[in-house]
DNA sequence: CTATAAACCTGCTGGC
DNA sequence: TGCCAGCAGGTTTATA
């Protein structure tokens, strides 16, 4: 579910509503949502910690605690943090932390794949090892992008998919990306032109901070830590919207398989190298989807 | 390296 | 209405 808008929205609202809390009591109800320690250990290792900031890297959320250890979380698909009044105040409750305010935390995870640990603060970069630079840093510019995707065989969409090339990017906002700087998502990494690279580069943060800015994507289960829907899914162009008309230039939205993930494009806007010269049933319309143009 | 499939899990949707 | 196939925001591991 959570890719990294979804991911930093929560982190933003931990940072303003749980930074200063104190977790009176953790109870953990699916054990296999604990990793590297048992349920016990954690329930224990918790119990009676202050909240001292709020982090992210990639898809992970940091929360740091007055110990110095840190309670590192990946949702993966349907795992969700939410503030409620009472332990059972939300479905699928696999954790759950009461605050010294009263509230609980739960972390709601229907299908189980989310996981919760316990990192030694000075541990943390071991285990982030994999990742590669945050998309939105500034030391992430056109130039880092083309050294990542230098070599690369794989598919464009593939690569923005692996978490060492890019950290946070998912399946929402690599088609989203693409789409926005016209690039077809089997193309080869290694087969983009400086200007396809610089393109794809300002596209990624483009969806991304758009993403934040509409408090994350929700066209399932994800909510945010007030159990809100996300707002960003009607700001997707292509993700979801098979069928529907590319606002570019008026061709129906396509949805392919790529790397065992669904993948939408406009097969107009975003063509292969063997397909330039085909010609497409719809005129381009300029100036149809709200572009200002005199 | 790359590519593919399967596993981990449950729920929802669409077609018949 | 009911059932079944297919699909879902992610990552890891095994196999070719």
């Amino acid at each position: 579910m959570p890719e990294l808008p979804e991911v930093e929205h929560v982190a933003r609202q931990l940072r303003a509503d749980l930074v200063g809390r104190r977790i009176v009591r953790a109870s953990v109800f699916w054990p296999r949502s604990v990793s590297g320690m048992t349920p016990d250990a954690f329930e224990q290792a918790l119990g009676g910690r202050l909240v001292k900031e709020v982090g992210r890297r990639g898809k992970y959320l940091l929360v740091t605690l007055d110990n110095g250890q840190v309670l590192v979380v990946h949702r993966r698909m349907s795992g969700n943090l939410i503030f409620a009044d009472a332990q059972d105040g939300a479905l699928y409750v696999r954790v759950a932390f009461a605050l010294d305010d009263g509230r609980y935390l739960l972390y709601s995870d229907p299908r189980k794949f989310g996981r919760l640990m316990l990192v030694p603060s000075e541990n943390l970069a071991d285990i982030f090892t994999h990742l590669g630079p945050e998309p939105l840093d500034e030391a992430f510019t056109p130039a880092v992008l083309a050294k990542r995707l230098a070599g690369g065989k794989r598919s464009i969409k593939a690569t923005l998919l692996d978490q060492s090339v890019i950290a946070g990017v998912g399946n929402i906002y690599a088609d989203e990306a693409l789409y926005a700087a016209q690039i077809h998502p089997l193309r080869p990494a290694d087969s983009l032109d400086a200007d396809e690279i610089n393109r794809l580069h300002a596209a990624i943060q483009s969806v991304l901070e758009k993403g934040i800015e509409h408090g994350g994507t929700t066209f399932g289960r994800y909510r945010d830590a007030y159990n809100e829907a996300g707002g960003n899914f009607d700001h997707l162009v292509v993700y979801q919207k098979t069928g529907q008309p590319c606002p570019r230039c008026g061709t129906p939205i396509e949805r392919i398989t790529v790397a065992q993930r669904g993948t939408h494009y406009c097969p107009h806007c975003q063509r292969l190298p063997e397909e330039t010269s085909s010609p497409s049933p719809y005129p381009a319309r300029r100036g149809a989807a709200g572009e200002t143009f005199r």
